[in-house]
Formats: structure tokens, sequence, C-alpha cells
DNA sequence: GTTCTTGCAAAAGCTTTGCAGGAAG
DNA sequence: CTTCCTGCAAAGCTTTTGCAAGAAC
């Protein structure tokens, strides 16, 4: 299923193209980015590598494009906490624990969330999607220094 | 267990005192309203109820007393989405459900979590605060709708 | 009196927007 | 050539911070 990324990138191109978007360089440079991330990015990450290869793009521009490969399902983004949006291909979509003390983010398979997404299905109606918050919490090593201070 | 809520802000008072806070009328005003409101509000929120009795009151004196009041463990705040946190007393802590589309809120027992919060403690050793993001998703109405648009 | 709090204004961090010039098709 | 994109600068929203004046104890 993993193409090459160039073929992967063509395949994105393709599909904003057929989507009626123009091909400009900051589109292809964002869109290879985000391949060559193969994980998140936020969005100054994201126009910092950009800016390397082509330093004329602006942030705006970079949100803009965001938002737009957002509402073709291209990308997604979710909040790890406290600071930026962190943006990252649809394909790479999970869930994550991310430790409120030192920042470091577990990534977790969709079936941990399995029981929550059923009992708010059939007790409330509500369908949770799990990935657009991160689970924030304690990681051991910031739980085990938790419990030596108290 | 329900106090009077003029006692429930004594209480708090008392509790500032014992941990040499000083007693000012933003402060009382602040644990007024948010006893008022059995219920979260955000700061802004909060500032305006608190400057409908006490106009020269300040948003940065709640923000500053609401971080106080976190750090002695009277309140907690909670993300909703994209907007500002929201803030309320710690005992009526839980978590929520909150539609992407209307922002409606459900309220939710933190047992629907347990499932969820067993699983990361054992495979991750990782203890999940499921208070501090709400879980995001669709509502009733709000799911109908997307499945009508599509 | 001393120390803690406050109001005000300014700044910070992230993101969005208005606009006129420039590029894609 | 027409429409879409872009860079730039400015503004928006929430929250934080510096500082000197004022309040609590």
């Amino acid at each position: 299923v993993t193409e090459q990324p160039s073929t992967q990138v063509e395949t994105i191109l393709d599909l904003l193209r057929s989507e009626g978007n123009r091909i400009t360089t900051s589109r292809r440079m964002l869109v290879e980015a985000l391949i060559a991330a193969q994980d998140h990015r936020t969005a100054e990450e994201l126009t910092g590598e950009v800016q390397r290869r082509a330093p004329e793009v602006s942030a705006s521009t970079i949100y803009r494009n965001l938002d737009e490969f957002e509402r073709l399902g291209i990308v997604e983004h979710a909040h790890f906490g406290h600071g930026a949006a962190t943006y990252h291909l649809s394909a790479l979509r999970h869930g994550h624990l991310v430790c409120n003390e030192c920042g470091s983010v577990i990534e977790v398979p969709d079936e941990i969330f399995k029981s929550l997404i059923d009992k708010a299905k059939s007790k409330y109606k509500f369908v949770i999607d799990p990935h657009h918050f991160a689970m924030l919490g304690h990681c051991t090593a910031c739980s085990a220094n938790l419990s030596k201070v108290i």
C-alpha cells in the first residue's frame, strides 16, 4: 500500500487538480513536506520546511493551503495540549496520548478507543472522533516524578 | 453534601486564607461567580459577571486568580474545541462530549472512560486525565444533518 | 509598614483576513 | 485573459506580563 514518495506527491496533486485547484510551488512543496514528515508538524514547522527551499512563501499561504487540504480530506489537524495545532496526512490518523508535563506523545491504535466510542454512541447517540484532541495525562516517567514530589 | 452557597463561598475563602492569600473584592466575587455558575465559564464570561458588580476589575486579574485557584485545586480548566478555555469548580469535574458542528456539550460520568483509562495504563503505562480536553465529535442532530448532505 | 494584588497597557502566540500584484491554466 | 493564489501587513482572539499605584493584613 505504501507508495513511492514521488508517486504519493503526484496522487495528491492530481486530487488537487481534479478539484479545480491550481498547482503552485507552495502547494507542491507543502505536499512534499507533509509526506517527508511521516508525522505531525505544526504550521510553523511546515512553513520553515517549505521556506528552506522557497524563502518567499509566507505563513499565511501555508495556513490557507492547509485549510484547503483539510477541506479535501488530504490532511487533518489535531491538538496536543496548549500550543499550536499539528497537521498530518489523513492516512496517518490515529489517537494520541500526550504527557502534560513533558509533552511526549504516544501514538495509539484506534482500537483502544472502541469501548468509549461504543458507549458514547449507545448512551448518548454521540459519535466521537478520538483524533481531533489528544488524550492528556502523565507518562510513566512524569508519573514517577510526581509521586516523588508528593 | 451540597452546602449553602454562602457557606461554600466561605469554605473556599478560608482555604485561600490558609494558604496565605489575601481576600480581595475581585477574589470574593470570582468565587461567587464560579459557585453561581454551577457550570463551565470562560475567563471572559467570568470577567463579565464580576464586572457587572465591580466594573473596575480587569481581565488580567481574573486570569491571575483563576491560575492561583487552579494551583490550589479549587478550579480546573478544560478545552471544548477551538475557543477559549472553560473553568469550573473542581468538585464539578467530569468528562465532556462536544459537538464539532453546533458546539453543544454533553456531560458524561467518568465511568464511560474506564476501559480507555485501563488500557492506556496497562499497555502504555500512561495515566489519562479524561477531563482536560473534551471528546470532540458529532451530536445526534448534526450527525443526521451531515448524512443528509452526503 | 510590608508584602501581596491590582489595573492598565502592552506584548505574546497562533491564526485569519484584506488587498493589490502576480501566476496558473 | 480570466480566475485563482500569493505576499505582505495588519488585525483577531485568548492569554500573559511589566510596572507602578493601591489594598490587605
